[in-house]
DNA sequence: CTGAAAGCGCTTACAG
DNA sequence: CTGAAAGCGCTTACAG
């Protein structure tokens, strides 16, 4: 049924029932009652693709992944959180993916071209991200999930990933650690340089001596996390703490130490930062898992609000968040071994 | 720019144009490379909106899931496949996430009757599940990633879960285990069904006692397979070797298996159903896992075809697949103990 | 092979 | 507070 059939069988305009359905506010009351009574009797709901060419707007935002690589268990929490948020608006949530950068680009002014979406959001940004510019330049609004540098000011979210480490380095050179390992990000990303300057900064602070050989980068997997802890571990001087990117890579860091023969916690004390996991959770594991932790759905649910209000016509400049990051203690970090 | 004034602009009518862009075969080979290149160059794209009214089609599917509890890592592997396939032929793919059975038929109602997209995929089915009936009903078309059963026939791609605990319990049987426990999935899918199936079929089959205790249900997560575990090990008689219906619930298995001080492949041998997930591989773990596997991502791709031919009118009886299962040894299974 | 024109189902400025 | 009508930007039957 559309809006014609609709409005003649409840006797009224089209132009009256459209207004009462979308909230417009010179709508009598009673009227209003009666038309949106009708439309769940009738079943009547306007067609969306009607309403969005005649508004202009699409309803929905875009959200590109690169390969299925960068489509993991943090996009699905995020995700969730972001749909959640958008739901309550009808803002609908529009997946792409793509296997390179050029075709990332491509997807950004296909979506903005067709008036697919209203907005996009990024995620995982590199420092001075060229996505940041081409999305400024195609006039598409935007967020970003993470920090980026760009001439003109845009809207993001980001966590404080320099604290994090900050935060998980001190506490453990208060325990007596001097020798710290860091398993971290690609090194393209913010996020990772992020947490490169708060691991060298801390280190700096107190002293100890930054050691290369102690810092590995890579993809936040098990299999990652179990190579470069191993390749710590064979070291002359192995280290007597490691702090992991990721509970994946922690994971995988735990099991090497375990078969080195050491015990985690006692041997080498370890601090993962995690996007925490409803079906991955630090405490259960054993020994359970002192963390930095940050609530990646409720990052999600407030780039959702934030979508919302820069489609309202707020300034990106006001648009723009960092959230400081908690520290856990649990059972995975101990005195350095004498 | 829209379609009146590129077409002017090149001295063409829009039919002509229109008619070009769509790839339709009455126009001629010239024109349309003329047009196609001036597309390009001026960055003309049909306005998605207008072309959806025009055309009836929505040229999105949907995806509905429930709470974040079902949007995990086999979600985000799934979608991963499903995008690629469906980006190949412009189709969006529209997320929503809901929190209860009868919000997600709400969802479904609301989809179809705004005609936000032309089919949806639904997944983790029940046996007899209330959706497929209702989206009968509606008439929207949609495949059903599990299987199910219904009055009226409909599409779907399911793996062989039945066949999946048969050649893991029959293989661990071989070895001359004859306690063998089953952690597996929420009791009213249909998959977690057909894996119980399996499970008894092949131990009566082989002249096991089946033990009540030695099965147990939940969510896939490392904390119910690390519970589940517990309580397999506290029993009078424990298990001998396990089979885990996921990577997460094996993990959490295997940590209570070494928690009680026993060996995984020595005194505990153990199994897991792996959906393939690139930063958890069973190969990785220490020991490596022996597996019944199926790439989920694949699964999603596949069911992107299906959709595709659904839309093209193809008849749902003709779209039902069922994958076997490989099965890979590896290091986390061996003959039972004396 | 190409074009003029009706129609898809809404929203909204304008008039009352 | 309500309505008649133009317009959003396409597609496609019909005519040539």
């Amino acid at each position: 049924m559309n809006l014609k059939e609709f409005a003649a069988r409840i006797g009224l305009s089209q132009t009256t029932v459209s207004r009462a359905m979308s909230g417009y506010p010179e709508v009598r009351p009673e009227t209003r009652r009666r038309v949106l009574e009708a439309a769940e009797k009738l079943g009547y709901r306007p067609n969306i693709s009607a309403q969005r060419l005649a508004t202009g707007r699409a309803g929905a935002i875009g959200m590109v992944f690169q390969g299925g690589g960068r489509f993991g268990p943090h996009s699905s929490e995020f995700m969730g959180g972001l749909s959640t948020r958008l739901q309550e608006d009808g803002i609908d949530i529009l997946v792409s993916t793509v296997e390179t950068e050029a075709e990332e680009a491509a997807a950004y002014r296909r979506l903005a071209a067709s008036k697919r979406v209203d907005a996009v959001v990024v995620h995982t940004p590199a420092c001075a991200d060229a996505r940041i510019a081409l999305l400024q330049t195609l006039a598409l609004p935007f967020i970003v999930h993470g920090r980026s540098t760009a001439e003109r000011s845009f809207a993001f979210l980001d966590i404080d990933n320099f604290g994090a480490i900050e935060t998980a380095a001190g506490y453990l050179a208060d325990l007596g650690h001097r020798r710290i390992a860091l398993i971290n990000g690609d090194t393209t990303s913010t996020y990772a340089q992020d947490r490169s300057s708060g691991y060298r900064t801390t280190l700096e602070a107190r002293g100890l001596i930054l050691d290369p050989a102690l810092v590995g980068h890579g993809e936040f997997t098990d299999e990652t996390g179990f190579r470069l802890m191993q390749a710590f571990l064979a070291l002359p001087a192995p280290p007597t703490a490691v702090i992991a990117g990721s509970m994946m890579s922690a994971l995988g860091a735990m099991r090497a130490i375990r078969i080195a023969g050491l015990a985690v916690g006692a041997d080498v004390s370890l601090i993962a930062h995690d996007d925490v996991f409803p079906y991955l959770s630090p405490d259960n594991l054993v020994p359970s898992v002192t963390t930095t932790q940050s609530p990646i759905r409720a990052a999600g649910e407030r780039i959702g609000d934030m979508v919302l209000r820069l489609l309202q016509g707020e300034a990106p400049e006001a648009l723009q968040e960092i959230w400081p990051v908690d520290f856990r203690i649990r059972g995975s970090t101990g005195p350095a071994p004498a």
